[in-house]
DNA sequence: CGTTTTTCATTTTCACAACATTTAATTGTA
DNA sequence: TACAATTAAATGTTGTGAAAATGAAAAACG
C-alpha cells in the first residue's frame, strides 16, 4: 500500500514532507519485515546489525565502542545487546590489555556460522528490492536522502 | 553525514541494499531530531502522530481503532498512548452511543492548542527540508520508495 | 606528581513495541 | 431466541530504544 493511502492522508503540505513520512513509514515497514524473517531463528534486527558489523571484522576484535558508532540505530543500548548475543554464545567479551576500560568484541564459531545463515536470509530478502527498484532510480533516492543525513551531525 | 561514511561501510552488495539501509538510516535520525523537538512540552513522536491524525479530524470524534489503522507505525498500542494524552488533558475518551465497544476520542482545547503549537514547530523543521531536497528529487524519491511500500500488505 | 577532564562501558529509568490474554459488546447463524 | 464467532478496547508481560546517570580507567595538564 502507498504511504498516503496507508495512512489516509489525502495531500501533503509539500513534497519534502510527503517524503519524510514516506521514509518513516517504509523504515518502519522494513523492520518489521526484517524482523519477521530473524524472529524463527531468535535474533532480532538490532543484533543481527552487531553480527553483521563483527563478520566485517573477519575476526578482528572490535571495542563496544566502534560498534555502537556504526549501528543504524545509534544511541541504542549496545551493553544490553552485546549481552542477549553472549547469552546465546554467539559472540564473546574478551577484556583489551592495554586499555582496561574497553571491551573488545568477537564471534564465536556459532556466531560465525548464524551470522552466514542469516546473511543469506537477509541478501535473499534483498534481493527482491532489485525487482522493486531499477538502479538508477535506487541510486537517485540514495543521493536524495543523504543531501539530508549530509546535513546531519 | 551520508550514510556509507555513518555506517563506516564501503561498499554494499547492490543500490537497492544500500538503499535499504540508508532509508533505515535516515528515518531513525529524523526520529531522534523529532523526539528532542518535542521532548520540552511532554510530548513524544508517536504521542504526537496521534494529536496529529485528531487535529485532521476537525472536532469530529474518531474511533480509537480508526487511529491505530492511521498511524506510522501501526503497530504500536494505541490504547496505552491514548491513556498518556488523556492523564495530560489533551484528549478525551467518549463513548460511541451506536456501538458501545468503540471509544470515540476528541481533542480538549488545551489539546487542540498544543497541537498547533507543536505542528507549527514540526512545521518549522520540515520546512528546512524545502532547502535540502529540491521538488522534483523529493516527488522521485517518494514514488521510489512507494512503489516497494506497493509490494506490502 | 596529583588533580581534573575525558573516555568507555555499564546501569538505570522511562516510554514504546510486540505479543498474548481478558473483558465486553456486537454480529452471524442454527 | 440461544449461542458461537467476531470485533473493540484494555491489560499483563517481556523486551527494546533513548537518554541520562554512574563508575572505572586513561589522558591531559598544571
Amino acid at each position: 500500500m502507498k504511504t498516503p493511502e496507508a495512512l489516509h492522508m489525502r495531500q501533503f503540505a509539500s513534497p519534502q514532507q510527503q517524503l519524510a513520512l514516506t521514509v518513516l513509514h517504509t523504515a518502519s515497514s522494513m523492520l518489521s519485515r526484517h524482523r519477521a524473517l530473524l524472529k524463527p531463528h531468535g535474533v532480532t534486527p538490532e543484533q543481527f546489525n552487531i553480527l553483521r558489523i563483527l563478520k566485517g571484522q573477519q575476526g578482528q576484535p572490535i571495542a563496544l565502542r566502534d560498534i555502537s558508532s556504526r549501528m543504524i540505530d545509534r544511541n541504542s543500548n549496545t551493553s544490553r545487546l552485546i549481552d542477549k548475543l553472549t547469552e546465546k554464545g554467539l559472540v564473546q567479551r574478551e577484556s583489551c590489555p592495554n586499555d582496561r576500560r574497553r571491551v573488545d568484541i568477537v564471534l564465536t564459531p556459532e556466531g560465525l556460522h548464524m551470522t552466514d545463515m542469516l546473511k543469506n536470509i537477509m541478501d535473499e530478502e534483498m534481493s527482491l528490492l532489485e525487482e522493486v527498484w531499477p538502479t538508477h532510480l535506487a541510486e537517485a533516492a540514495i543521493e536524495t536522502l543523504d543531501a539530508w543525513n549530509d546535513t546531519q551531525p
